[in-house]
DNA sequence: CTGTTAGCGCCTTCAT
DNA sequence: ATGAAGGCGCTAACAG
């Protein structure tokens, strides 16, 4: 085509809206430029974060998440799985909610490139990008029990949806059991984790358990967060007669009068990994099977 | 085809993992059953919600989003609505960030559904789904001088860029106009809106203006989150030597001990209202232009 | 009601 | 280089 002739159709396609139809693009053998995203949840800021990680690096390669929000529910996730494989995306993320067999032959046979976030610890299908669920709570424990702590207590969200949460607890009690320590209560409240859910939770806690030299292990900072605000409610001393301490060093703990001690997550890195993982894939790059974006113990003021 | 048949066809489908090809069932002439959602932000908890409330609604009607984030930036935000137009999707939900005019004759001529959220103050383009910012802004003055207040200062992450925010802060002079009070003062920190910009901010605010009587209002709750914690940290008293006010009505504001003066903003319900509105207008039935989900005036403790 | 056929808009291959 | 043709996997409109 002469060179005026390609100018005057790109203006009249810039006068017309004309924007190219990628479905058909797709169809026809392009590479899909959509990636499927599938998440537990989008009440829990942590992955509001990973997705802001995510949608930021698949941007910067004109790809788009298609969303899918599964709330924890295994059934719901398969569902969610069927449904976003059938835009035959590129390939796919997803934060597993304890996945059904159906899910993992799905997203097996996917044919593209899948990423499993968060976590690092079950051997993934693919790819995975995370943290070690159960080293972060381990190590929790040997600090707790490094500054003294005998009498430790765990309060989180409902564990059981919670894959991770579990495996957190799970490292926690192995790391107190090295310490010939065993957990002194656990309260778990049903629904998301909240600043609100984390302030009833520990009342309830105290009902039971006094204070006094007790620390007590929250499944996600804005739980301790409300444990804070509860203490202060009630003028007891933090860390002298109840310490504290969260997971995922979210800003709202860090920004307490008293720093919350928290285990460092890095989601929004996560979210970059997991993306640049895939895109690379994409592209024929070998990738390493399992990345660690590792995590780092935040020793507070709150222990 | 005989009962049988069908069976075993269904049989070797679930077999082998058989998933509808959708990019062909939409280009042959189907529902796209994708929704594009350009929002100008995921760092800030209000989407988050927003997004979680779309999800929910398209996700009962095996729709789902196709997510782009703008960044506050007209021109990322015009890149973006292009590139998500080009996957046909069933309609586009978009919380503007000052769009340009090719912005705008994009959205006007999708030729699908267009569903303008969070602020019903502008004349939509297709339909709104929001509330009076500039409405909730002066709500708040009025409340501020009806409790006595004749000092008010404005602290803000980065205006310029947010014109949701600006709207809201020209609504609270424009209230405090009305009872013949101006600004006593106003910091602006370049940044998304947080929980340390907060605190850092209105350090700053003190060290220019004697509290005493003076009332501030927030940008958002977690910058005004921040300004408590900064209060407690320097021993000031909330609210008799400083009055703070937050906006949107956060969990975190009001699981404080003591409860952020703020503006409730019902995000979630935004989310869903858009989508429903989104889905019954692809149902061929006729919906509202602009749909107010309005705002309700939290009096905390904090004033 | 079942079965066939013509596209949807683009990419890829092959011929010119 | 430029152009024509085939087909991606479906849906819809038709014919039987």
């Amino acid at each position: 085509m002469a060179r005026a002739t390609l100018e005057r159709v790109e203006a009249a396609a810039l006068a017309l809206n004309y924007v190219p139809n990628r479905l058909a693009g797709t169809l026809a053998g392009g590479q899909s430029r959509q990636v499927a995203v599938v998440l537990p949840s989008l009440s829990n800021s942590v992955f509001a974060d990973v997705l802001n990680g995510l949608e930021t690096q698949l941007e910067q390669a004109s790809h788009h998440p298609i969303l899918g929000v599964s709330n924890y529910d295994p059934l719901h996730e398969e569902r969610l799985v069927a449904d976003l494989l059938s835009w035959r995306p590129a390939g796919l993320v997803i934060a597993p909610a304890s996945s059904t067999e159906g899910t993992r032959r799905m997203l097996a046979g996917a044919g593209v490139p899948v990423v499993e976030i968060m976590d690092i610890d079950p051997a993934p299908i693919d790819m995975a990008v995370g943290l070690s669920q159960h080293a972060a709570g381990r190590a929790m424990a040997h600090y707790l029990v490094g500054r003294g702590y005998r009498r430790v207590a765990y309060v989180g969200h409902d564990i059981s949806t919670d894959p991770r949460a579990l495996t957190r607890k799970q490292g926690l009690e192995r790391g107190l059991s090295e310490a010939e320590v065993t957990l002194t209560a656990t309260v778990l409240l049903p629904g998301p984790s909240s600043v609100p859910l984390g302030r009833e939770a520990v009342a309830r806690l105290l009902a039971d358990v006094p204070p006094g030299g007790l620390a007590v292990c929250f499944s996600n900072d804005d739980m301790a967060v409300g444990a804070m605000f509860h203490a202060m409610g009630v003028a007891l001393k933090v860390p002298d007669d109840l310490a504290l301490a969260g997971f995922n060093g979210l800003a709202i703990g860090q920004a307490l009068p008293l720093p919350l001690t928290s285990v460092e997550s890095r989601r929004v890195e996560i979210g970059n990994l997991a993306a640049k993982a895939l895109l690379s894939r994409l592209e024929g790059e070998t990738v390493a099977r399992v990345q660690d974006v590792g995590f780092r113990l935040i020793p507070g003021a709150t222990t």
